[in-house]
DNA sequence: GTAGGGTTAG
């Protein structure tokens, strides 16, 4: 009967994560009575431990084991990959073999594919996944879920079907997997396709298919999707799905929208959790709204890393660094330790207001107190922050010691300065280094072009230009867009056809005016070269956000944010 | 003892 009692007693603990020292009592109630080593009980708490986030505990346990079986080994699996340590998992079951010559079952799989998954790795998602094929687990329909949701994460929505296709009872979480591998990688329409073959539709169905399609950069047909979905009556009973579509709201800069949504939240009771609060101060500060981002921000009771960095991005992205580097200091006093996106933020909000020395503090910190290998994104805002700042010797040595490939913005950005600050052999180094690479973004055409030019380097010139016209066909022209109301209207550069043509261009004129007694002095400098300087002023004096911040001056109500 | 959904950069 106390055996019974006993192991009731630590699966209600498994199952509703209590505290320690719940398990703890129990585990020692049970060490007393003499029963703490027999079958099952050692495994038993091994994973009541484990459910639980005590890693330390089960740790040791598991250690203390006497015999430790194949279930033994799959709940410390589990438990690491619980604790977002997948690189432990992987490496835990190597031991396996070496300490107690255990094979893999389906159980340990399902944790190896898991860990794969989370790491994004393809290479051992493949390895693990063709063991699992040749051992005789191979018909495990679970197993098969767990490689479809891998491939879905690591962007091979094919490999993914082909599992899928192998599952001979397909259940809500292989269709949930595959729904979700099609939307993430923006293949809308057979994601969609089978959203409507699946025997079923639920929240989570909806939730896959829509935060897929905002992940993949579909925000428009996400918010379709979520409106559909709230015509089926589907009941929101919990709040995953609106996070994905505030991030929408983000992406899209659609400050409107982004309000309705918030009403949403705040009329379904999920205002104050954590996922929603952070991500609505995200949205805030893409919006513009860097004050509402701020409220919310404020009232956040318990915020985390993520809290804390999308307000120091936010503000560092208004151009409030000074604002973003105090955030950092009190959020370091709040005993929160920032992660690799924060630095991201302090290194970009230092670099546009020209802080040297502290960026240079932050980067080093963050190698040396923090232990984070930089990546190319924060090598890109360190030497942009030196060279804007004139450091370009330092910059270009920065460049140098980058242990991995390095990519056309880098160069982009120290080639920039090399141009400003009139460094010509400097400049056409990079450039000819540019030059070799393969080169997507049009600008830098512009930039190379420009460099040579400034060198009278003019068979340099035409074969950037000779580059450029076979380029050209991909370009799509921008654009800016402005809210007003319900409405957006969107706008193209030197667009002559607009119905307030004569109003936006007198505004603008009167502005230009105002600005050029004020000291403005457009700077033409990332106009293509061989025009007229008054072409080129021209061109910058119709440029689509011009047009569009006009707009919004000329429609909407005074004081509001456009 | 195993499987599916959400946030910060780009």
């Amino acid at each position: 009967m106390l055996v019974f009692h006993y192991l009731h007693q630590l699966k209600l603990c498994a199952k509703r994560q209590t505290t320690s020292s719940t398990i703890k009592k129990l585990h020692a109630q049970l060490i007393k009575t003499g029963i703490a080593q027999h079958e099952p009980f050692p495994n038993t708490l091994l994973d009541a431990y484990a459910k639980c986030g005590f890693l330390n505990n089960a740790r040791q346990l598991f250690d203390e084991m006497p015999q430790r079986d194949l279930v033994s080994w799959a709940s410390l699996l589990t438990t690491y990959n619980h604790s977002d340590l997948p690189r432990r998992t992987l490496f835990t079951f190597h031991s396996m073999f070496a300490v107690d010559g255990l094979r893999p079952d389906h159980f340990v799989f399902a944790s190896l594919v898991k860990a794969c998954a989370f790491l994004g790795d393809t290479r051992l998602g493949k390895q693990v996944h063709a063991r699992f094929a040749l051992s005789s687990f191979c018909d495990d329909n679970v197993v098969k879920s767990s490689l479809v949701d891998m491939y879905a994460k690591c962007g091979l929505p094919d490999d993914a079907y082909a599992v899928f296709c192998s599952i001979c009872l397909k259940n809500s979480a292989a269709w949930t997997a595959m729904i979700s591998a099609y939307a993430r990688s923006g293949r809308k329409a057979d994601a969609i396709g089978l959203f409507q073959q699946a025997p079923f539709r639920n929240l989570f169905s909806w939730t896959v298919l829509i935060s897929g399609l905002v992940q993949s950069g579909n925000g428009i047909d996400a918010f379709r999707l979520f409106i559909k979905m709230q015509r089926e009556n589907i009941d929101i009973i919990d709040p995953l799905v609106l996070s994905s579509i505030v991030g929408a709201c983000a992406n899209l800069a659609v400050l409107e929208l982004g309000k309705q949504v918030h009403c949403l939240i705040i009329a379904l009771g999920y205002e104050s959790c954590l996922y929603i609060s952070n991500v609505l101060v995200d949205m805030y500060a893409k919006c513009s709204d860097i004050t509402a981002a701020n409220e919310i921000f404020g009232r956040i009771k318990h915020r985390d890393v993520v809290s804390w960095t999308s307000m120091i991005v936010g503000a560092a992205q208004h151009g409030q660094a000074k604002e973003a580097l105090a955030l950092y200091d009190r959020m370091v006093e709040d005993g929160i330790k920032p992660n690799e996106v924060t630095f991201v933020g302090l290194l970009y909000a230092c670099s546009h207001v020209g802080l040297v020395d502290r960026g240079r503090t932050i980067f080093k910190s963050m190698v040396e107190d923090y232990g984070f290998r930089p990546s190319l994104q924060h090598y890109t805002c360190f030497v942009d922050l030196l060279s804007r700042s004139g450091h370009l010797n330092e910059a270009e040595n920065v460049v140098n010691s980058i242990p991995f490939e390095l990519d056309e913005a880098i160069w982009a950005a120290l080639l920039t300065a090399c141009k400003d600050r009139g460094h010509t052999q400097m400049g056409i180094r990079i450039a000819d280094h540019l030059l070799s690479l393969k080169i997507e973004n049009p600008s830098t055409y512009v930039l190379l072009s420009n460099v040579y030019a400034g060198a009278c380097m003019w068979e340099n010139v035409s074969k950037v230009r000779k580059l450029m016209t076979t380029m050209e066909v991909k370009k799509k022209p921008g654009y800016s867009s402005v809210e007003f109301g319900k409405e957006t209207q969107v706008f193209y550069a030197g667009e002559t056809s607009h119905p307030l043509k004569d109003e936006i261009f007198n505004l603008l004129r009167e502005l230009d005016a105002e600005m050029r007694r004020r000291g403005y002095v457009p700077d033409t400098s990332s106009v293509l070269h061989d025009m007229e300087q008054q072409e080129k002023e021209r061109q910058l004096f119709w440029h689509s956000e011009r047009l569009a911040v006009a707009f919004g001056l000329l429609k909407a109500v005074p004081r509001t944010i456009i």
